[in-house]
DNA sequence: AGGGGCAATGTGAATAATCGCGCCTCTTAA
DNA sequence: TTAAGAGGCGCGATTATTCACATTGCCCCT
């Protein structure tokens, strides 16, 4: 079997062990602040090599972005592809959730983004956010009484997300701070019972909003 | 003779508008991507004049900390100072999400540094975080059956800090997303209103945890 | 009153390290 | 043989830091 049609597929090919390096050097910390020798250093290349596989510093972080994305849009696309129930957006939260404990590095990315800049960061909203907010994904029906009125309802979506992947971007405070390992099997199913707890609540919820100022 | 000196009531000396240049660029940028020119740009002065204010970057950084800590840690000692009701979890939360929009750079800051490391970063977490769950301010008493029973009460007090802090480190993003000043008055009322229900929500919360069904 | 120190605060120049990046050569496998 | 990939080398820019100076205002001694 030692045919020559490709042999990238089975071991990883160096392009590939770049992007992973590459991916959790950006998220750790930042885009200008990884430098292609720590990224050279990690695969076990010099950084002069790098520039067989990539363009440039800035071509290696919009693959990294690439790839993330791909993994990452799929459970918004098919949120949006129905009709946004309950269940739905129950399901949908846990995957994300699971996606983000699975692999951290977007989260991280986009947080550094967030705050400082760096490329492609407009590109990195449009395709990870506004979807939400520019389709019929919002949360509709009977059982949201909360924030039908309110007019929070971006904002609310927008708080579990931040809920999710703050957990992910904090989760080296948490490590110390709370003594437990937060992506552990068992932190994940806190974290998961946690925030369905929060989104029971919201639904259940029945209340009057407060309207003491 | 360009300058813009019109010295109001307090004059601020040059530590200190070292101080707060560097707070908004170290908030921004993180330790290590804040090049001490920037700094010294954004005071008007050259960058080996800092070293008349400062021993060197990181006692600078340390500086920008100190003054920090002195203002946020206030509210949270208040609250250690009586028994924890829901009254006064309710003022607490107001306060620190008053305190972090009206200054976004601890929050900043501190996602900074639970993503990269940095100087300090340890201690960091002592004085802000750690009280929480070292002393007696825990949320007791016959209000809150949510998290009782399932061991998520420090999770989910670290999950209420996440969505104020959260909402400062993404606000950039929620700029561009929802078109809308994250720091203006109304925004600030909006994320008031919506930690509040949260809470009550959860405050009032009866039902059976999932995983104990 | 006058001037000699002196500490505080600014500056430009210099240093050593590190950065992104490109040119060129060598190794290796098909 | 050939071409892709890895590494050596170095350029130019930027970094934190130090140093030698210039300037200012203030105290003290005569």
């Amino acid at each position: 079997m030692a045919n020559s049609a490709t042999t990238t597929a089975a071991v990883p090919s160096t392009a590939e062990r770049i992007l992973d390096a590459a991916e959790d050097l950006f998220a750790e910390k930042g885009y200008s602040a990884t430098s292609l020798g720590d990224v050279a250093d990690r695969v076990g290349i010099r950084s002069p090599s790098l520039y067989n596989h990539f363009k440039n510093k800035e071509a290696l972080y919009e693959a990294v972005l690439e790839r993330l994305l791909a993994d990452f849009s799929a459970p918004l696309a098919e949120l949006n592809g129905g009709p946004v129930t309950n269940e739905r957006v129950f399901s949908w939260l846990e995957t994300i959730v699971r996606q983000h404990h699975a692999n951290p590095n977007l989260a991280r990315l986009l947080q550094h983004a967030a705050l400082s800049g760096g490329p492609h960061t407009n590109e990195l909203i449009d395709r990870l956010f506004r979807p939400m907010f520019q389709s019929d994904a919002r949360i509709d029906g009977d059982s949201i009484t909360l924030f039908r009125d309110t007019g929070l309802q971006p904002w609310a979506v927008m708080a579990f997300n931040n809920l999710v992947m703050s957990y992910v971007t904090m989760a080296p405070m948490y490590r110390d701070l709370l003594g437990q390992d937060p992506f552990s099997e068992e932190a994940l199913e806190n974290q998961l019972n946690l925030i369905k707890m929060l989104l029971l609540a919201v639904f259940e919820y029945k209340g009057s909003s407060p309207s003491a100022t």
